[in-house]
DNA sequence: CATATATCAGGTGCACTGAAATGA
DNA sequence: CTCATTTCAGTGAACCTGATATAT
């Protein structure tokens, strides 16, 4: 069972990295752009926590994602230790652009499912998933 | 999609790792294992193409259940490029073992859902999973 | 004092690639 | 010569741990 899961997770993972490649962003790039869009700037450690993100492997992250432009790393003045992560212009494109594409490698997965069953498929993931889900925004791409 | 799936994923493969671990095997042993007892002795390439695996981890693997005196590798006489892996008795033992391991870290990952759901959950993995899908042994333990 | 944040250094399992040696 | 099998060397992304400096 696990074997399988870990099969059909291995091939979404192989589509959307290809998708993503293009755009020289990985899986922990997208879903933090999706995170900040969705529930706006925070600390980089909600972010992780949101997310079920490494706290070091968001460091890693976000010093690519500052480095192309899409977040900014603000000190926040009401708690020093914290970074207020935004997203900026150039990364809200960014996002809306992989979303596309990531829509499309998700109807390449999904591609042997009817909708009914793809909801149920989602639904049943999410129940076994545990606490840690993903941003709305990487299920209704706008 | 894909996020929600690699999660679940994810989650699944830390059950197993971690009831394998005390056997002081890892997943691709287990499945190679499992693999060798349902379709009996083949060539290593055969075995990685029926599961999936890559031929250079499938040498290191065979390396490791060849020193632990679970397979036995013999040059094939029919065609001398070849491996004949074979199970022997201690590794038909040692599967009987991390089957029921394996079984265990399964319950606790599908423990939110009913058999019945259980059963549309396979079903929709192997959809997507694609050609490679897991030897019956894994799912079927003895 | 204890706790939380961000960062850095490093390790490990996993999927994969390229090249070599051997044999069909 | 072409193709297949096994093996080795090495890369890259993902997950995780421990330690440190700083601030609450």
């Amino acid at each position: 069972m696990a074997w399988l899961l870990g099969r059909a997770a291995l091939r979404g993972h192989q589509l959307t990295y290809q998708v993503l490649d293009g755009a020289g962003l990985r899986k922990s790039h997208y879903a933090v752009l999706a995170a900040l869009a969705e529930f706006g700037p925070a600390a980089q450690a909600d972010i992780g926590r949101r997310l079920s993100v490494d706290r070091s492997d968001m460091v890693a992250v976000l010093n690519d994602l500052e480095r192309a432009g899409y977040v900014s790393r603000v000190p926040d003045p009401a708690d020093r230790r914290r970074n207020r992560v935004s997203l900026t212009a150039a990364g809200q494109s960014a996002l809306g652009h992989c979303d596309r594409l990531v829509t499309q490698a998700d109807a390449a997965l999904l591609e042997p499912l009817s909708p009914a069953e793809r909801a149920q498929l989602v639904s049943l993931l999410e129940r076994i998933a545990g606490a840690g889900s993903p941003p709305a925004a990487a299920q209704h791409p706008r």
